[in-house]
DNA sequence: CGTGGTGTTGAAGGAAATCAAGCCCGGTGG
DNA sequence: CCACCGGGCTTGATTTCCTTCAACACCACG
């Protein structure tokens, strides 16, 4: 029940709250990695909420480029807004081994009329993946990629933190340099490169399974990373 | 009243409904150019819907650089999510003369506790705007600086075409180069010499007052433009 | 009639892409 | 058992795109 954990994190819930989000859950499913759980173009298949594990979602252009937007992690959602659209717009797919629980939406629809605070609480989340998303923009356009990467990284330590990820799986991000070249918009080898300057700085550490944080300070001042933007700073104001 | 309008283009609204949402909207203001609405960092002033002209957000890094985020314009909303925020992470500052209406946010509230149908559509609109900066994130990342240029003014095109700005301001995007070298993530030197080669090609055309698009299809072909991205395939399904 | 912001263009330097080659490692099949 | 293969990682050399620096033209404005 990381969803209804989630929102509740943001505001005091209520038991007959909880109760009534519970009952929006229906089946939960596992899946391996490498799978996709939504598909660019086409229906959006509903709205999920990840439990366990790593996945990102991505766009792909014409010619077989690929940019990849954002990483989900426990706690995140899938397809809350955009299941108003016909056709989904971006790929999902999962890194690690994942747990998600289905959300029925007709059900969700009739809790929120039930309780216009936990539709103004679901609506606070989904300004905070927006802003997620605006600090993407900056790090793209503005950043060098050593501070992108540096900036990406704290990001995730963080999310991955307040999302309930158990602490082992936490410690490292499963991704390959092909992957994060097309979270950052550069080529796989300057991916490597910055990656082998950051190694050789001792602030970052490689092995098979991915990448681990050795030294979060110094990759928090050298991306000039805001305490805020991830807004600790309260949830909705009833 | 754009704010209805925009929201009645989504979802067949019922007179009841709009008048309910006319309630909402508190005094119209009109400022310069130039006017900050909102400031980084401040507490967040209120929620606006743009009625006319054109504005930007923009965020500052500390060591000076700054992105713009977006454009916004008639029928755009502010501070809707964001106002749950504590503070704002961005800047809004007006290019033209700009009408706009404050919304209460307390009456709105109550408005939407009373329709879900409204929180719904509202949802929806924000779902949209998180579209358009998921495209922009593509753009950042994947697309050259002459794509990408393309992309954007083919996008606001579009854009101003379905928020309803006169004809005549329509055609013109009043920007100046440095703004658009923000937007882009390049320098304004590199934004100059894309602009004058789109011009040597006859697709646009610049003047003291801005830029204005010759041949939309040929942007359109050279950015790869996705007609789907702006989601005209429908709003909310009821 | 200066003055500052904007636009324009050339030249030089730097960041990142591309091209290319070799490595390690896990999987697969002869 | 090991040869082979493919995917990911690493590094050097070269090229391309974009930045930076610099100079000047233009124009709106005080």
């Amino acid at each position: 029940m990381h969803f209804v954990e989630k929102l509740g994190r943001f505001t005091e819930l209520s038991d007959d709250e909880r109760i009534a989000l519970a009952t929006c859950v229906e089946t939960e499913k596992v899946v391996p990695a490498q799978t996709r759980l939504v598909n660019q173009g086409d229906e959006y298949p509903s709205a999920y909420v990840i439990e366990r594990g790593w996945s990102f979602r991505q766009r792909l252009l014409k010619d077989g480029r690929r940019q990849v937007m954002n990483f989900l992690v426990p706690g995140d959602a899938i397809g809350f807004a955009a299941a108003f659209f016909a056709h989904a717009d971006h790929t999902v797919i999962t890194m690690t081994e994942v747990r998600y629980a289905r959300i029925d939406p007709d059900r969700l629809m009739q809790v929120i009329a039930g309780s216009p605070r936990l539709g103004a609480t679901l609506f606070w989340s989904t300004a905070l993946e927006e802003s997620v998303l605006r600090e993407h923009i900056v790090s793209l356009g503005q950043r060098t990629a050593r501070e992108h990467m540096a900036h990406l990284l704290v990001e995730l330590a963080e999310r991955v933190r307040k999302g309930g990820m158990p602490e082992a799986e936490a410690q490292l991000l499963p991704v390959t340099q092909i992957l994060l070249a097309d979270v950052l918009g550069i080529s796989p080898v300057h991916t490597n490169r910055t990656i082998r300057q950051l190694v050789r700085e001792g602030v970052i550490e490689t092995s098979a399974r991915g990448i681990a944080l050795l030294d979060e300070p110094r990759l928090r001042q050298m991306s000039d990373f805001d305490e805020q933007f991830l807004h600790e700073d309260g949830g909705p104001d009833f």
